[in-house]
DNA sequence: GCACGGTTCTGAACACGTTCAAAAAAGTGC
DNA sequence: GCACTTTTTTGAACGTGTTCAGAACCGTGC
């Protein structure tokens, strides 16, 4: 139906600036007024732009929240970054690339919610394993490979390839429960996310220990046929 | 916002008429046609009723999508029941009942994405965790009671008790592989159901041996955590 | 200067989910 | 049977995302 969704190239200058405006001006609203507020209308007139003309732009409004929600994933990296610099064992990293995750999205909580909730459809261009959007995808599992990358623990080669995968799985499951968690301050969800790094960091201590090497191994074919989902 | 929707209670029978008329048109036209191109008019169309006596009964289209959702759950529970007479291990009967429930889901493929979209977002009715949906969720966890019930196999009490609740996620997760699985015959899932009953199985045994306690204890506390937000 | 092809832009229109004031019908107490 | 309240039902309206035919604009070749 709505799948073969052109790129919207600009192929002007002229363009490329008209598109930028209106992107602009959309992750801005989107920032103030949240998902539902932020109508095309209200993008289009605030960019002193036809309706019909952001369109030609964004094929759609999910368009736009794709590169809102790109936007955030910069800010968790950059807020990351000078993490992975200072700690050095996996546990200490993840629990604050996690709270740090969860504090970048927390100013957009109800917006957050549309965002899965698009994320979850596979006829969205919005969902993690669609081609639309394999670049933030791929960008996100770059941060959890930067993570694993040089870590002091013993860590069999096999479950260290697949790991940074699997904690991106994991980081959408914490996301999906901080979503619908509304305890004051989002205590719940970081008190899951200390819970299960701890919980993780043992797992993997325990998957490597050369007695679960069946295990793990059968674990892994499993893992590497979930991802075939995302080719 | 949109989140105090009243009951909707029928107080006629006459109105209890009305309302089973929309449901029953509803749910046909759901089947034959799909989601998308089943509108809100059509079915007051089909039902010789006007479009706002039908918000009158049901207070938006997914309210209408989770009755249909509760109906396919029905042919499931049915389906599988037998099942659990003739199996008695844990293993087969996990295996037959996931098979049944992907075979239940089939024809409507298409439909269930839209499920799972308004699944994940919290201000839906149709969130698993959401009041509305309550009592589907609970009927859904209690087909996992009964397969988890009377079962040879040794396993600690704590773990017995949160298998149910451990075993609907685990299904939520297959039906959301199933969902934007699409290769052939849905071959992938099958696969992936076969493996990983497998595996489940495997770290059941594992889980319940003794020298895992501590480790279970921890998971277990974590689980009961996320059922928190379910309440 | 001019015509032409593609790009950008406009405004009106469509279909949809949803809301609401008020009419019609049904129920209730006497 | 009659006033009244409550429930059911209607139909029009609103705001939304999206589409589309065509106008305006711009560069290029002549």
């Amino acid at each position: 139906m709505n799948s073969e969704r052109k790129s919207m190239h600009t192929k002007t200058p002229k363009g490329e600036q008209t598109r930028g405006l209106i992107l602009n001006t959309a992750l801005g609203l989107l920032r103030e007024r949240g998902y539902e507020r932020t109508t095309m209308r209200a993008i289009a007139d605030k960019a002193d732009v036809s309706l019909g003309n952001a369109y030609h732009y964004f094929g759609s409004k999910e368009h736009l929240i794709q590169a809102f929600y790109h936007q955030l994933h910069e800010e968790h990296l950059t807020a990351s970054l000078p993490v992975l610099e200072k700690e050095s064992s996996l546990k200490a990293r993840l629990l604050s690339v996690m709270r740090l995750k969860i504090s970048t999205l927390e100013p957009h909580h109800e917006f957050a919610g549309v965002l899965f909730k698009t994320a979850a459809d596979p006829q969205s261009p919005l969902n993690p394993f669609a081609e639309d959007s394999a670049p933030v995808r791929r960008d996100s599992v770059k941060l959890f490979e930067e993570l694993v990358r040089d870590t002091k623990a013993r860590i069999p080669d096999d479950l260290r390839a697949e790991l940074p995968y699997l904690l991106w799985l994991y980081h959408m499951g914490i996301i999906l429960f901080w979503i619908h968690d509304s305890s004051p301050q989002r205590a719940r969800t970081y008190r899951l996310i200390d819970q299960t790094v701890d919980l993780l960091d043992k797992l993997i201590s325990l998957a490597s220990n050369p007695l679960m090497r069946p295990v793990r191994k059968r674990a892994l074919r499993l893992v590497s046929e979930l991802q075939e989902l995302s080719v």
